[in-house]
RNA sequence: GCGACUAUCGUUCAAUGGUAGGACAUCGGUUUGUGGUACCGAGAACGAGGGUUCGAUUCCCUCUAGUCGCCCCA
């Protein structure tokens, strides 16, 4: 029955619609419009490829020339691969995330510093280390003009470190504790919570080697994602020992790993000297048996990193955090030592997915030519958390909505309209207005639908009489105000509303 | 970096080898001084390029982008 009625209501709509003319004319708009676009699209292509083509044969320096005049190439409207637009929508999530972020920067002690998108490429280069993934394959590299060559930056450590032994903070009260909040960018391959642009947030501690500090670290990891409400975490911990014991452990492991150098892929061969740790923890089933009889990192630590991870451990129990000890826990960027952590949220189908790491990075800022220093940082993924917060439904942050709407009628209440609007606004009270529209009718619509408790209405008369009309949204009811006592009145029937 | 899947108005979902329809949203209107509901109307899409075909949004290829798995990590 109802699917007749949708269907006779159908016809008859398509009938009124479609009459001849109207197809005629629609079609003939169609075409226009589409001849013309297409032919301009070819005649775009072809002068593109001829101004390549000349190109190639001119000098490099002509070629920069005709880079400045060339004929403009089809935009592209979309960002490029791997980044992304963060529209109003997402926004109170990403307030939320930052106000938390800074809140906890606070308590902890922290302080806010901002370094550059860009560096030389050599601080990330010595700092994350050159066999690491993340420089050999994921970081924007390229020469500027002045011929430096220069990095996007992977991480912001490195900029923190730089900055702290540039600016000679190895003398600041210790511990010095700094605060970075920021786009990174790695040119990885795009999935869902994995940006070549992705914003981290950091916090690094100079000058401490306490284990206490490393745990304090943790749990404020924790209490960040908890405050976010994001509670299902789950904390892996492992220590990789002093650059000492590491390089020793490397050394037995790349002899250890020589002796299957056949066995294992052509692929992975090259880490043996260079990286034998990313042999351990490959998927690869031939690698996983040799893994499981090569030397326990654990076994190769010093007595010293034994005792620092051991209290470390008896912190968090403190805490009462759950963590898991995770001896393949490596972590992609070279300067960490001793202890390293990364938090993991359950997803779905049980898939972990990391929300932040860190640990500690003691050999460091005296690698990078400062002072013989300790450290300790971790870095958190925001997109990520975001994506976490959606999941859950967690509580985002709102920004405080308008509960006035101010109408105009008429060219001069048009006009008063503009000084009403200023009053309210230094009175404290959010007003939102639609000026460009004149019908009061379609002003008070989107009245209703932003959500406003009271509407303001000036017309022709009340411009004249300096009044204006005061609506109570909820019961309809009005008065008409002088405009002096227009502030202390909307304040009035606001208070009134909330209660 | 490897493998796979996907691509239609702003959003979401249809249909189709003969160029596309709805819902939500947007804008306008229902005698230019009164909102919610209702009604009427408008604008708005086949990701790009090639091929097959008389004709491709539909079939094939390439590219681009997204998603999934691996890798890596945040």
């Amino acid at each position: 029955m109802v699917s007749k009625k949708k269907a006779a209501k159908k016809t008859a709509k398509r009938a009124s619609k479609k009459s001849a003319k109207k197809v005629v004319k629609k079609a003939a708009k169609k075409t226009a419009k589409r001849v013309p676009k297409k032919a301009a699209k070819k005649a775009v292509k072809k002068s593109a490829k001829k101004v390549a083509k000349t190109a190639t044969k001119k000098t490099a320096r002509r070629t920069a020339t005709a880079r400045k005049t060339r004929v403009e190439e089809p935009l592209v409207l979309q960002p490029l691969r791997g980044m992304r637009d963060i529209l109003p929508g997402d926004q109170p999530y990403w307030e939320q995330v930052r106000r938390v972020l800074n809140k906890a920067a606070q308590e902890y002690g922290f302080n806010r510093i901002q370094t550059p998108l860009v560096e030389f490429e050599n601080l990330f280069v010595r700092s994350v280390g050159s066999t690491t993934e993340v420089v050999q394959k994921e970081m924007y590299s390229f020469v500027t003009r002045g011929g430096d060559r220069v990095a996007l930056r992977p991480e912001l450590t490195a900029g923190n470190v730089r900055a702290f032994i540039q600016h000679g903070m190895n003398v600041w009260p210790k511990p010095v504790k700094l605060f970075s909040m920021g786009p990174v960018y790695r040119y990885d391959r795009p999935q869902e919570g994995r940006y070549r642009e992705h914003v981290q947030g950091n916090f690094d501690i100079y000058g401490e080697s306490d284990p206490i500090i490393d745990a304090q670290m943790v749990q404020m990891a924790h209490r960040i994602l908890h405050s976010l409400g994001i509670k299902d975490v789950v904390f892996h911990i492992n220590s990789i020992g002093t650059p000492k014991t590491r390089a020793a452990y490397k050394k037995k492991l790349t002899k250890y790993l020589e002796k299957y150098r056949r066995k294992i892929p052509a692929e992975l061969r090259a880490f043996i000297t260079d990286n034998p740790f990313r042999i351990l923890d490959a998927k690869d089933p031939v690698c996983a048996e040799i893994a499981a009889g090569a030397p326990r990192a654990v076994d190769a630590l010093d007595p010293e990193s034994k005792e620092h991870f051991a209290r470390f451990v008896e912190y968090l129990d403190e805490l009462g955090i759950t963590y898991v000890k995770d001896d393949t826990l490596v972590r992609g960027l070279d300067y960490y030592t001793q202890t390293v952590f990364e938090v993991f949220v359950r997803g779905e189908g049980g898939k972990r997915r990391s929300l932040g790491g860190g640990g500690r990075y003691d050999a460091l800022i005296k690698a990078l030519g400062g002072e013989d220093m300790p450290a300790m940082g971790f870095g958190l993924g925001l997109d990520r958390i975001v994506l976490e917060m959606k999941r859950v439904h967690a509580k985002s942050y709102e920004l405080p909505r308008p509960r006035v709407f101010l109408a105009q009628l008429g060219d001069l209440a048009k006009k008063k309209s503009l000084t009403i609007f200023a009053m309210l606004q230094k009175a404290g009270i959010l007003t939102s207005e639609s000026f460009g529209r004149g019908n009061l009718r379609a002003q008070l619509r989107k009245a209703e639908r932003s959500g406003v408790d009271v509407a303001i209405i000036i017309g022709q008369k009340e411009a004249l009489d300096g009044t204006v009309i005061l609506k109570d949204m909820m019961s309809g009811s009005q008065e008409t105000v002088d405009v002096d006592k227009m502030v202390p009145t909307v304040k009035k029937l606001l208070k009134n509303i909330s209660k």
